[in-house]
DNA sequence: GCAAAACCGATTGGTTTGGTCTGGACTCAG
DNA sequence: CTGAGTCCAGACCAAACCAATCGGTTTTGC
């Protein structure tokens, strides 16, 4: 299950494709437009800052940006940062790996193999889906924004 | 994330599945060999039986059977009865959905999409996994897969 | 009747989630 | 310099969830 954390990450960083080239973003401007609770989505916006997907500038004509182009930007890239891995066993995450705590012969895991296959599978789209993408998937919010001065 | 619950049932359904014909296991044994606490697999196998998966039989001689053919009797039912629906976000659930309670407006979504994706290649592969494949490809060595994280 | 075994409701202790609170640090206009 | 506008940071909190256990009860075979 996608946290509410990651959900709303994914969701401000669309907002932050979509404005893209056009200054910096405040946090209330996004939190309103995308129904997130402010000090939430200042925490959350925050980390991912911390990990190198945005770049903030401080007062008076402040407010946060992409750090990179936004089609260069992957959802997987804010689901972990958010959630943590993909994986849905810890022993067959390629970014995280640990052993399971309770199976001693990973190679006798009748578990591994299918879990193996589903969290490629999952890498396999998050990771090749960009923020540009998700905007562009989603039906229009307000048409009007395309005739901007 | 798969619970140790799920982990738990599928490591038992499994064994189950490899006595398969030879009448009924005891949860103890199951227990054992797969380094389940014993109190847990009983609420576990006792929730796969309420959902049809197993039958079982009390008192002396007794224990647990698959209902079925393990053949027929896939992954994803497993998961699914013990950890609630595949979807990462319930607005995409084929078995269980419900509109996600953040968002008025499931077409502006822009996480949505992703989301549908993930869980429709989840359940690709939960879905066409048996008990007998599980059973089959565990004490092998994993082929190396291709895909980066 | 007695022991073996599944069945069942309640409870516990710990962790995670989804936030809030309080204050600090930085930036810019005037 | 000063203060309003921002982001930054950490501590804190209630509710939910998870993993597991407890203490029994029923059913069955002998």
């Amino acid at each position: 299950m996608l946290s509410s954390k990651a959900k709303y990450g994914l969701k401000a960083m669309v907002h932050l494709a979509e404005r893209e080239g056009r200054g910096p973003v405040l946090i209330a401007e996004i939190a309103e437009a995308e129904r997130i609770p402010k000090k939430f989505l200042d925490t959350i916006l925050l980390e991912l800052k911390n990990h190198g997907l945005l770049s903030s500038k401080k007062g008076k004509g402040g407010g946060y940006t992409l750090a990179r182009p936004a089609e260069r930007i992957m959802a997987g890239e804010v689901i972990r940062i958010l959630d943590g891995p993909l994986a849905p066993v810890p022993c067959v995450s390629r970014s995280a790996y640990r052993p399971c705590p309770d199976c001693q012969d990973e190679a006798t895991c009748a578990v591994r193999g299918v879990m193996q296959d589903v969290r490629d599978a999952m890498a396999a789209i998050v990771d090749n889906t960009t923020l540009i993408d998700m905007s562009k998937r989603r039906g229009r919010i307000e048409p009007v924004l395309m005739y901007d001065i």
